[in-house]
DNA sequence: TCTGGGGTCCTAGGACCC
DNA sequence: TCTGGGGTCCTAGGACCC
């Protein structure tokens, strides 16, 4: 006798994704841009609003050629702070939906509302709540993906855009995913979809009907093992909760003329400064900074300094980033640099972390578990030091390295 | 037509340790 | 004297996403 389990996924998650999000709260702001071609930016369009897109404006694009497309549009500085607020309370009407709430970016999410239905109804009736609520209460258009997994939730709301609503019924999947082109796939950019072109694969089903050894051989062995699955539309990631930053980083183009020590300098500063700012609102501290640069060429270049210990110290930084520039000053002086920008990467919780254990268990045993299990999850060159905390004093203990 | 600013993840080699 | 396998960490580069 054999028991067979066969759970078909319902379509229960949603991706919502703004439409032409900057431009959208320009238009809402300012009705004399409603119904008109709009694009935020400056040098480079950073948004686009659906009457620019129509003309064949895209982002990036550069402002010049975007008006040669659209000579009437008009073109509206950025306002970092209004996106900022805008997006917070959308974010707000998400996690009123469902508390399994994942954000991506500024202007998009994954809901899980999978378990709603006995109070908030099946997921199209949700996703069409949501879409009218964001509208009502924020002013701003919003489309909705909803699908078994979250890629093709997310293709759901790509092919629903603007201002749409799709569903992908269980069941139905590789009939909606095969026909698309594999530049919809989740990680193939300009570079994969070239090289699977050249083998005549242009469609998400021909991609499917790869052996994945074969699709590894391609594009190499996570990438191939990723797109083979979700080309079956084989997704199990579940919707993650409080997912935190990896990196923080700040960069600023430079331009083409050339440029002193000193002038580089100042921009190190003021992006070291910036980023100590960032770090400690966030509570977080890092351990490696990383120099980045463009060259004339556009070429690109990184430096790291991993540091021995964890800082949220703008002095740190700079003093790490400096030294990381000075040792590259050969490399820009032949190659020129058109982007300085530094990425503190290697996070952490500003909070050491404190493992507590009822005092009558501080044994030896117990000590070394619960240490194995912070290096399990940190890292042994993390969990360095043991601080045995007392009434009111503590001890501070290096940790041998195993 | 020359390309912003913010991120994520993967690969690969070398150092170092057991 | 030569040769292992397994693991972590660091550095650098690259593809990709919005």
């Amino acid at each position: 006798m054999f028991v067979s389990i066969k759970a078909r996924a319902e379509a229960s998650i949603l991706h919502a994704d703004l439409d032409s999000f900057y431009a959208s709260v320009e238009q809402r702001d300012d009705p004399s841009l409603r119904g008109r071609p709009v694009l935020v930016g400056g040098g480079i369009v950073l948004a686009a609003s659906y009457e620019a897109k129509a003309r064949g404006v895209s982002t990036p694009m550069n402002e010049r050629r975007a008006r040669l497309l659209c000579p009437d549009a008009v073109t509206v500085r950025p306002r970092m702070e209004a996106y900022s607020e805008a997006s917070k309370a959308v974010f707000a009407l998400f996690r009123d939906t469902t508390p399994l709430v994942e954000g991506l970016s500024i202007d998009e999410a994954f809901l899980d509302v999978g378990g709603l239905r006995r109070i908030g109804g099946a997921p199209e009736a949700i996703g069409r709540r949501l879409r009218a609520r964001v509208l009502d209460e924020v002013g701003l258009p919003i489309t909705v993906g909803i699908a078994s997994t979250k890629f093709l939730a997310k293709v759901a709301s790509a092919v629903a855009k603007p201002d749409g609503l799709l569903v992908v019924p269980a069941g139905t999947e590789l009939d909606f995913l095969h026909p698309l082109p594999i530049e919809r796939l989740w990680g193939v950019g300009e570079v994969t979809a070239r090289t699977l072109h050249e083998r005549g694969i242009a469609t998400i089903g021909q991609l499917a009907a790869l052996p994945e050894a074969r699709l590894t051989s391609v594009v190499g062995q996570a990438s191939g093992r990723h797109l083979h699955a979700l080309a079956k539309a084989r997704d199990p990631r579940p919707v993650e909760v409080g997912r935190r930053r990896r990196s923080i980083g700040s960069q600023r183009a430079m331009g083409r003329r050339p440029k002193t020590i000193e002038e580089l300098e100042q921009t190190l500063v003021a992006i070291a400064d910036r980023l100590g700012k960032r770090l400690r609102s966030a509570h977080r501290v890092c351990r490696t900074v990383v120099l980045r640069l463009r060259f004339d060429d556009f070429s690109r270049a990184t430096r790291s300094h991993t540091l021995p210990e964890a800082t949220m110290h703008t002095e740190t930084i700079l003093r790490a980033g400096r030294e990381l520039l000075e040792a590259a000053m050969p490399l820009i002086e032949s190659d020129g640099c058109t982007l300085l920008g530094l990425t503190l990467s290697n996070l952490l919780d500003d909070d050491p972390l404190q493992l507590a254990l009822p005092f009558d268990r501080v044994d030896r045993g117990s000590l070394d578990a619960a240490i194995d299990d912070l290096r399990d999850r940190y890292g042994t060159s993390i969990v360095t030091r043991a601080v045995l905390l007392g009434r009111d004093q503590g001890v501070s203990v290096p940790l041998l390295p195993d």
